[in-house]
DNA sequence: CGAACATATATCTGTGTGGTTATACGTCAA
DNA sequence: TTGACGTATAACCACACAGATATATGTTCG
């Protein structure tokens, strides 16, 4: 079992569906004939990666007669927000080790 | 030729490869030998994670006698919050369309 | 020099997964 | 009900790639 992390990189890395989502997020709402359209790959393709998308919690889909309407799911994003932020907060903290050891070595 | 993100986010959706590289930004330089010793996976394993790492600008390696020490280099994170910041700002600015709309809506 | 060590490269293998086509499932119109 | 439509699922294939073992390259020490 993935943690969220690894799911949300994991989900991402695909270019085709960062694709996919990169639209969801520009022009919100569309359905799966519209998103296939402009995705290169064939509809059963652009089907499973919106399947993985929705697992990682990166998409919602409402259905309407016999449409499928999908939309980014923007607080999916948060973890990798965090982790970014995380991985940055460690290594300024090791950079104002440093300047403090430099000043205490000033000294 | 893969664009920055998608070399990023491919290069950081492996486990092993992104664990080695939290471990680097929470400790700092690490020799290939100390990173080995805690993966999980043999040496030869972590010297071709460390190659993609770097090749994705995320670590920076410096030679001194027969070892190899690794270290973070933070700065190729950027582009991955920016595309983080971008995709939310399209999602706030979609939100203020509508916001918008149901304001003028209710005049 | 030769041996132990640290890392990198070579080669191979198994598997995960993105792609396809074919088909099933649900919905609307006639 | 029949047929067209929109989407999802099934079955299959090809390929990328993470992992292993074996070996090469380079370094220190005796």
């Amino acid at each position: 079992m993935p943690d969220t992390q690894d799911l949300l990189f994991r989900t991402l890395a695909d270019p085709t569906r960062r694709a996919i989502f990169e639209r969801l997020c520009r022009q919100g709402e569309q359905t799966v004939g519209a998103l296939t359209s402009q995705s290169g790959v064939s509809q059963p393709a652009v089907s499973k990666h919106l399947g993985l998308l929705k697992q990682a919690g990166l998409v919602r889909d409402r259905h309407e007669g016999r449409q499928t309407h999908y939309s980014a799911q923007l607080g999916a994003l948060a973890p990798l927000m965090d982790w970014t932020r995380e991985m940055a907060g460690f290594w300024e903290s090791r950079f104002d080790d440093l300047e403090d050891l430099l000043k205490r070595m000033d000294q």
